[in-house]
DNA sequence: CCATAGCATTTTGAATTCAAAACTCAAGGG
DNA sequence: CCCTTGAGTTTTGAATTCAAAATGCTATGG
């Protein structure tokens, strides 16, 4: 009766998070071709579910497939971020709303406790610290809104702007800049000022997306 | 009939797009389990491209893989619905605003045709040419946005709308009105007034929405 | 010296194979 | 009578195999 047959590990998924996370950590970069035979000998495991996963990722729109010729990283133009900024927008205007309706105290508890480890990376110069907390305080937003398809594209989206590496070009006065907004963010989130709320969220995409951009525009000279 | 042939270059798209017509089809219904062998057969192809297009469209949402269980279409609950009726509105509003602007009078007069096309089989009570242009008109306006991520992430969440099959439940007052608000959509359109056209285009969203919940809610009990 | 045709090698796409897990169902025990 | 048990079958997950396509290299001719 009481049968806790815990869900075997989903080993296909292990491969697409460890192939997602190569790209965002600029293991394999934009342009680049996929070296299938490597990642599996890296990975231990046949070619079968790296191409599953490759595939996988291609639909996240990370990878593409060009029929007989292998997968390469996507690389993201800057007419690309342009057309996600007002869709991110639109997104993060909705969880604005939603979540300073939805929102518990304890909750906010939480992501001001995210705030707090993340001002400490920033005081540190920890700036992977501060990316891995950032990125947790945006999923935690989402996921306090309580509507599983509005967090989900938002991932989605985040995951592709994710991949323009543009925490390569953070200046100590953007990133001042960027915790500063942080702190707009939190305080509106505790007074629940969705108005608030909303506008300190898109000016903070705005500058993140615009941050992404310049990255992208630099190394488009560089190659 | 039901002939769901593939597009012999790229193997694993067609099997994409035919499992996922499948689905929208009705010829696999929520909750199901994916017959595996048997849609290789239908198909023609071995287990190999199949198993890469389900991963596919798991990661779409349309199907859930469970380990060592086997994969099963995705049942689209009211509280879905719910989730997906503000986020669809956000990005039906973003197109409502960009399309106004962006979009060309060729543009308008394709829709516009397209209009008068689907006007004709509502007129003839083809309810499957009706659907089929509805939907093309739709993404003709995501189209017209000029804006490539806001039509992927809407075709997104049109896809999972669509497994419901709330076309089953279209009374005759449920399909005027409809058609009644496309018309007030063109009018809007052609006028480009963005706060009428997202106004129109978010009433309609809500009734398609509603008809989805009926669906969901009367299949519920059926089964 | 360069261009290109032809051959060998590598890479890709998909079928097949193989081991492990789940399901079926009938027999035995409480 | 119902619950458990376990062998046989089916289904699933993943490696391996095989054919086709692309790539690289050499040799030959202009």
């Amino acid at each position: 009766m009481n049968d806790h047959t815990l869900p075997s590990a989903p080993l296909h998924d292990g491969v697409v998070g460890a192939v997602r996370e190569m790209i965002f950590d600029g293991e394999l970069i934009g342009g680049q071709r996929v070296p299938e035979k490597l990642i599996c000998e890296k990975l231990s495991i046949s070619r079968t579910p790296l191409r599953e996963a490759l595939k996988v990722l291609a639909s996240e729109g990370l990878i593409t497939l060009l029929p007989n010729r292998g997968a390469r990283i996507r690389r993201l133009t800057t007419e690309d971020v342009d057309d996600m900024f007002p869709v991110m927008g639109a997104l993060e205007a909705l969880a604005g709303e939603l979540v300073c309706e939805q929102i518990s105290d304890a909750e906010i508890d939480e992501i001001r406790a995210l705030h707090y480890r993340m001002a400490a990376c920033h005081k540190n110069g920890d700036l992977s610290g501060y990316f891995e907390l950032n990125q947790r305080i945006h999923g935690q937003i989402m996921a306090a809104t309580g509507n599983a398809t509005l967090g989900e594209l938002y991932a989605f989206l985040a995951g592709r702007i994710r991949m323009a590496r543009y925490r390569a070009n953070f200046s100590q006065d953007r990133w001042d800049q960027a915790m500063a907004e942080h702190e707009d963010i939190l305080q509106a989130l505790g007074e629940r000022d969705s108005v608030q709320l909303t506008k300190m969220l898109r000016t903070h995409l705005k500058n993140t997306c615009d941050t992404a951009k310049s990255v992208i525009e630099a190394g488009g000279l560089r190659e």
